[in-house]
DNA sequence: ATGAAAGCGCTAACAA
DNA sequence: TTGTTAGCGCTTTCAT
């Protein structure tokens, strides 16, 4: 099939270019015309070619996910439902894995070559360099995750303080006072705050016992690791409160290994209600953190700053659900899936 | 940060736009020019128009995966591959899902629209319809999974035949003579080719009964809804072999809600061998199929073809790998991972 | 309502 | 080696 373009359509139906092409896109054509051009564009085939389209108009109707690991179920979650939200409103979806190999930095300036018209990025690291790269670039941005207040980004975000808090108060709920927390590095968002969210959790139970480790990786591999010498040591806790669930499901083997039953000798709780935590035996517990929200609420957000730039910085934070299975509780419940409730602030725009 | 264009450079670094253009792209150009402009656009932050330049050089350097589910992990598996490979030769991906709302003919026709240089493709479907817009399509094409032989599409494809006997093989092997096979629907393409591949393997062994079924779905709770009717029959079959980890994952759930053990009173075997059949307990036995593999050489084979466009077409079979779990064995063995035989037939292109 | 022509930002002939 | 110019395919003034 050969190219066919404006030029051969309006040859066919014996007009000029413009015509043709106000024909086609609902400008100012009578009926006649429209009608003679229509005929020939589908003769031919013709389809208006995407490249051209986006120079003249200065809009690639593209949009980019930039993302570290997109083997975490999580993030392909956000995908999908970002991507659902976009497709909506015509616009096709790149996907930037900023894996291993580039920096996030190096994929932020990438982006600024034009063939986007806006970015959607959940870095794993939120550095001062990431930060200016993405101020400096000349596309809207949206955040999932953490960034600083005066940063300037439309942003949502889980609430790890609350999900830490939610799993503490449940396992000390079930009577469990000695504590063990396998987070990931400390040194990525996710780990930093659910270090604090962890602390924070503790203050609120003078009585409990806790320690903190971190895994190498937000991994089973990583999680199993993590939790062996735990498991092993004299002073086992009884309950293993995981980062996420990738963690979680390392700790459930470390303790199968080692011939311990979850829950009967150990309480294991994980974080983010992936389809994993599900499928495991025991279930493990998790807190849904609502990724497939925060995808759609990302998109959304870049959506509306692209029709207006001027519009107030948004930040939104969703909710996070704990979802409790048998990994904590003998006689396993499993609670409707509760609803979000999104707390939407708005300033002014820097 | 404003918008600079290859005029800026010029005319800040003293030259023409010719000069500039050819001073960053390598062309003819003297050392002074070079570095004149090399620190002009350095000095403006001046990173070339991508829009700009797929127009002029005929090229988007944008590549297209279309897939109906990325849900399920295989896909994301063949993603991640994919996206390596192309991303190594200066491309970007693009996620084309063929969700349920457009049929992946509408998706085919609109990348006719020229905003990606080729496709990789894997349809859930091969109907007449796909395959004529497939070959309509002008871009180069690399077809995930089983087409005719005459269609002229270069494909990577896994073997459901030999996976198939493999499965049954095993299960013979370990004295099971009564067998269940739950498909997943079979006008898809897996459906219908492991559908063909059980009865070729169960036509090695006579002695052996069988009976098959269709989910309505590849999923958990498809599978879990076909296998319950199965295990409360009055002649439950002595092992159930899915046409997917997810389907097994959702007989090995309708299993444990019948209070039978997995191995002792049932046989469950997976294809696929997704990281779930590694994390469910008894681990599922399962098939692997070369997901990564897969998408791997499909990427090299497109970027190949549009490399030469006339080159012979490539039909490329990745084989399969039974890995035994705990789900029909006593004491289970995790054999290494297998290395991946290829056969790589060639042909002259039609 | 229609056509001629400019131009989006860039690269590549072609001349000089 | 360098500058001038055409043109990728399209949309959009600006005249008519």
């Amino acid at each position: 099939m050969v190219k066919v373009t404006i030029t051969q359509v309006a040859a066919r139906a014996g007009v000029s270019i413009a015509s043709a092409s106000r024909a086609l896109n609902g400008g100012t054509a009578s009926v006649e015309t429209i009608a003679k051009v229509r005929q020939a564009a589908a003769d031919l085939g013709y389809v208006a070619d995407a490249t051209a389209q986006s120079l003249k108009r200065g809009r690639t109707f593209q949009l980019a996910y930039a993302v570290a690991d997109i083997g975490n179920p999580v993030y392909v979650e956000m995908m999908t439902s970002i991507q659902e939200v976009i497709a909506a409103s015509g616009y096709r979806l790149l996907l930037s894995s900023t894996g291993s190999s580039s920096s996030s930095v190096d994929v932020v300036r990438d982006l600024s070559r034009g063939y986007v018209d806006g970015l959607i990025i959940s870095p794993l690291r939120v550095t001062e360099e990431l930060l200016a790269a993405l101020a400096a670039a000349p596309l809207p941005v949206v955040v999932l995750g953490r960034v600083p207040d005066d940063a300037g980004f439309d942003t949502v975000r889980a609430d790890s303080l609350t999900a830490m808090r939610q799993v503490v108060d449940h396992l000390v709920e079930q009577s469990h006072r000695d504590l063990a927390f396998i987070n990931g590095p400390i040194d990525t968002t996710p780990g930093a705050f659910r270090r604090e969210g962890f602390a924070g959790a503790l203050a609120a139970h003078p009585g409990v016992h806790a320690q903190s480790v971190s895994a190498a990786d937000f991994t089973i591999a990583a999680g199993y690791d993590a939790a062996l010498p735990l498991l092993r040591a004299a002073d086992r806790p009884q309950a293993i409160i995981a980062a996420n669930d990738l963690i979680g499901i390392g700790a459930l083997r470390a303790a199968e290994d080692l011939g311990l039953s979850v829950p009967e000798d150990l309480a294991v709780t994980g974080i983010d209600d992936t389809p994993l935590a599900s499928v495991v035996r025991p279930g493990l517990t998790s807190v849904d953190m609502g990724a497939a929200d925060r995808g759609r609420v990302a998109a959304e957000l870049l959506l509306a700053r692209i029709a207006d730039p001027q519009r107030a910085v948004h930040t939104v934070a969703i909710a996070p659900q704990l979802v409790v299975r048998g990994s904590t509780l003998r006689s396993a419940t499993s609670p409707d899936e509760g609803e979000i409730v999104a707390i939407d602030e708005e300033r002014v725009a820097g």
